[in-house]
DNA sequence: CCTCCCCCCTGCGCGC
DNA sequence: TGCGCGCAGGGGGGAG
């Protein structure tokens, strides 16, 4: 489910609710996401009061004065607020028990989903270090895509997707912003010129940006922190959209399969 | 180092 | 209606 908007769309709709809270109890499920839950969340949270909201890439951090949670949603995660004696549903594995009678529920169907929490400076996590800058920033540019993609013969989709080198863009906002580039998802990321790759910075920035504007994208589940789905999915040009015209140029859009996962583009305006 | 492929898991829509 | 299959927004990790 989420990628970048929808981290960001569930951060900030969380925050009011979040800030200055202490946090009184952590009940914690099923410790079964994609790595276990260690005991020392619960044990470090309990008593720490929330000073901040933050997000780095995919992953949302509850910044607290004893260090930090680092929440990642996985493919099907939500995060809620809701009222103390809402009886939990199959899947809300992880209840953060605020000290005004709200709780900050943590919902993932498929356990794709992870926290984590340490001490001390969360970018040097393992999990945060590694991370390629943020895409909404000024460090990532046309020049930055360019010198990362040298010497890259795989198809710039998929160096889109790999978090290494850009963060935040997931199945959806890659398809997206390359339609929005004009540039083929099969291209040799190698051979974009800096022009292109200028572009294309552009391109996935605008598209994060009005995904974010519109609260995201809900295909199936996803809600934001007040429990509201997104609307980005009205505005596709092209993912789920096979056969459909293209917004651009009124082609039929086209879907194929490309490294395990579905890519759609329009054939017409869309150049190698 | 890069690339490919598999996997973790549940739910849903589809065809038969 | 029921069942089996393929597919779904992420991303770590191993093989080659």
């Amino acid at each position: 489910m989420p990628e970048l908007p929808e981290v960001e769309t569930t951060r900030r709709s969380l925050e009011p609710a979040l800030l200055r809270r202490r946090i009184d109890r952590v009940i914690v499920r099923d410790r079964r996401l994609r790595w276990p839950v260690p005991r020392e969340l619960e044990a470090r949270l309990t008593g720490a009061v929330i000073r901040a909201t933050s997000r780095r890439a995919k992953y949302l951090l509850i910044d607290t004065d004893r260090g930090h949670a680092i929440v990642h949603l996985g493919m099907s995660g939500s995060l809620c607020i809701v009222a103390r004696d809402l009886p939990p549903r199959t899947h809300d594995h992880i209840d953060v028990v605020l000290d005004d009678g709200a709780v900050l529920r943590f919902h993932d169907p498929r356990r794709f989903g992870s926290w984590h929490w340490v001490e001390g400076d969360p970018s040097a996590h393992p999990l945060l270090a590694a991370l390629a800058p943020e895409p909404l920033t000024e460090a990532f540019d046309g020049a930055y895509l360019h010198r990362v993609t040298r010497g890259r013969s795989a198809a710039i989709k998929q160096v889109l997707m790999n978090g290494n080198l850009v963060t935040g863009v997931g199945n959806i906002y890659a398809s997206e912003a390359l339609h929005c580039a004009a540039i083929n998802p099969r291209t040799k990321a190698h051979r974009l010129s800096p022009e292109r790759c200028a572009r294309l910075v552009d391109a996935v920035k605008e598209t994060l940006a009005r995904a974010i504007s519109a609260g995201g994208s809900t295909l199936r589940d996803y809600v934001d922190g007040r429990g509201n789905p997104g609307g980005f999915q009205q505005q596709y040009a092209v993912y789920e959209r096979t056969g459909q015209p293209c917004p651009r140029c009124g082609g039929s859009v086209k879907g194929f399969r490309q490294g395990q996962r579905s890519t759609y583009y329009c054939p017409g305006c869309q150049r190698a």
